[in-house]
DNA sequence: CGAATGATCGGCT
DNA sequence: GCCGATCATTCGA
């Protein structure tokens, strides 16, 4: 497996860091049990400068605090209470960057993924968006924080050489944040185009 | 200490 | 395709 290296994920753009992004593995190994995915869906955001983003204006609480830290650790987040969000922190110290990983198609253990959504058999929803994509693969609000560059992470991104081409990258508006009223048309969303795995058709 | 709020999912039609 | 449940975190008093 090949890892990505902490410069991979150091870089100050973190627009650029997602499309990169799309097309990679995101790999977990919980509680013994191995499962994958392609990157298919994320979207960038961006403090100080981005409404959406929880450390807009450099706000820093407790919960946004690793969003602060040097690029490579994950940054989990609860939403509505029940859903995991899983992010991929961007940039150097003090920046806070960091990428939504919103849908991914199964790869590897897909038997692990369904029996931990309790479905019993494949479609779309198994992975189709940041909370169930999450849940697919086992990752809980306990593991932010954590260093995905660091040998024994439970967490991490391989790059299997497969990249994505540009013009195969759909780029366009972000998805359920009507409250960044200024910033919902930024096209910080990316997917890979024809992907039958992404969180939305288009 | 209490109230408001949201980077969503799943079930139903 | 649309509608509503649900709770940790945040912010103001």
């Amino acid at each position: 497996m090949k890892k990505l290296p902490p410069s991979f994920y150091t870089r100050s753009d973190v627009v650029q860091v997602s499309k990169e992004l799309l097309g990679k593995y995101l790999v977990t190994n919980i509680e013994g049990q191995l499962t994958s995915g392609k990157i298919v869906e994320t979207e960038a955001y961006s403090a100080p400068d981005d409404k959406a983003c929880h450390a807009y204006n450099n706000r820093r609480t407790k919960r946004t605090e690793i969003m602060f830290a040097e690029g490579g650790k994950a940054y989990i987040y609860l939403c509505y209470g029940i859903h995991h969000l899983f992010n991929v922190v961007t940039a150097k110290k003090d920046m806070a960057h960091a990428v939504l990983i919103r849908a991914v198609e199964p790869v590897d253990n897909i038997g692990e993924m369904l029996q931990r959504r309790k479905m019993d058999k494949l479609q779309r929803r198994l992975t189709a968006g940041p909370g169930t994509l999450s849940q697919a693969l086992g990752i809980t609000t306990q593991l932010t924080g954590i260093d995905m560059t660091a040998t024994d992470s439970p967490i991490w991104i391989e790059d299997r050489g497969k990249p994505i081409s540009p013009k195969n990258i759909i780029a366009s508006p972000r998805v359920g944040i009507g409250f960044a009223e200024e910033c919902i048309d930024w096209p910080w969303r990316f997917r890979v185009r024809g992907s039958a795995w992404t969180s939305l058709a288009g």
